[in-house]
DNA sequence: GACAGGCTCCCTACTAGTTGGTAGGTTTGG
DNA sequence: CCAAACCTACCAACTAGTAGGGAGCCTGTC
């Protein structure tokens, strides 16, 4: 396992803190030139066209969160306590202003103009995530520890939703803090 | 007062299809152009910049919102009626494919590459919206109409952040019953 | 140990098409 | 006649993408 991090993985870093910022058209193989030091032509030489570095760029985006909350799963076993710890960690991504904002809940916006690639990968990552919750909800509510208000199914696209406009929200105010002001009282409500 | 779709209007209709697709970067004048049948030179003679034409764009479309929403108030006594109708209003459109997205959700994701006069437009709208839902929840309580979660204020951006959520999700899934899917079990719900 | 071949990575140089925008002249309607 | 509206003809900067070459590095072979 090669941990050194490489021209293509500096590239893709690169690329997705633009692509945070304004989505896919926001950004250009120049941008990307200009800070990792490298010329336009030798991107194309490790993303041979711009759908290819966002396809991977999303494919990557996805398999880090199946990872997050898998690992995440596995070290919190109370449900309530996942969710919060999901929410928890966007909230701290807005406070850091490390990432604020999935680049799926971005793209999801553009899917009318993107390369059908990419919009097959954020279409992936809805229904990931939407399961993901389906099934935190389905555990919790079987524990006794949620009050679900329908199926497990229609409230975690509901959560979900809830999070995404969240994050919309925090950026047309301009306060990190809108996010865990949504989001919170959102939590305190489905515990049981 | 002039109800001929002038050239201007033409122009500012068209665009706002375009800005529905994908956002502030992904039309250009020459989009316009082929549409609407003029030069991109003499788009500029209307709008003189990009900007211009789409921080006019946003503020018409935040008049339209309003007049809509006041006589919606107007129309229907009830509080829980009128965010039926509201969230109604945007299952049509999803339905009829005609504008299926809020023109302020969408640039909401794009701020940090807005033009700041857009931006600022589109943080007028949320703020617009959040205060009109606010007001109905309000008075929706007092009425014993609605069973509110939290503060009136803290539910309303719940809703509104769901309402756009919902909005990702439907482009998301390609699926245009999603809105409604999502949004209507949050009505019943909050209904008392 | 030398060395050729091939591979990866990156470069310069270039392309055709698009971007938002300008200058200045012409048409059109009141 | 005047002004608004629209045009042609530009522009420089930028877009994603290509062609082709050179430097470094591993690998197989004599």
């Amino acid at each position: 396992m090669n941990t050194q991090s490489t021209r293509a993985d500096n590239i893709l870093r690169c690329a997705r803190s633009l692509i945070v910022r304004g989505g896919y058209n926001s950004f250009s193989y120049a941008d990307i030139s200009k800070v990792v030091g490298i010329r336009t032509a030798s991107i194309h030489h490790h993303f041979p066209s711009k759908s290819d570095l966002v396809r991977v760029l999303v494919a990557q985006y996805r398999e880090e969160a199946a990872a997050g909350l898998s690992q995440l799963e596995q070290a919190i076993p109370d449900p309530l306590d996942q969710l919060r710890a999901y929410l928890g960690y966007w909230e701290r991504c807005f406070a850091d202003m490390a990432a604020p904002f999935c680049v799926c809940a971005l793209l999801a916006g553009e899917i009318p103009v993107l390369p059908e690639e990419v919009a097959a990968e954020v279409r992936a990552h809805f229904r990931q995530l939407a399961d993901w919750l389906t099934g935190v909800l389905e555990r919790g509510a079987a524990q006794g520890r949620l009050r679900l208000s329908g199926t497990a199914r229609a409230d975690a696209e509901m959560l979900l939703a809830t999070t995404h406009g969240a994050m919309l929200s925090a950026r047309a105010y301009g306060d990190a803090t809108a996010f865990g002001a949504i989001t919170r009282p959102l939590l305190e409500r489905i515990a049981a």
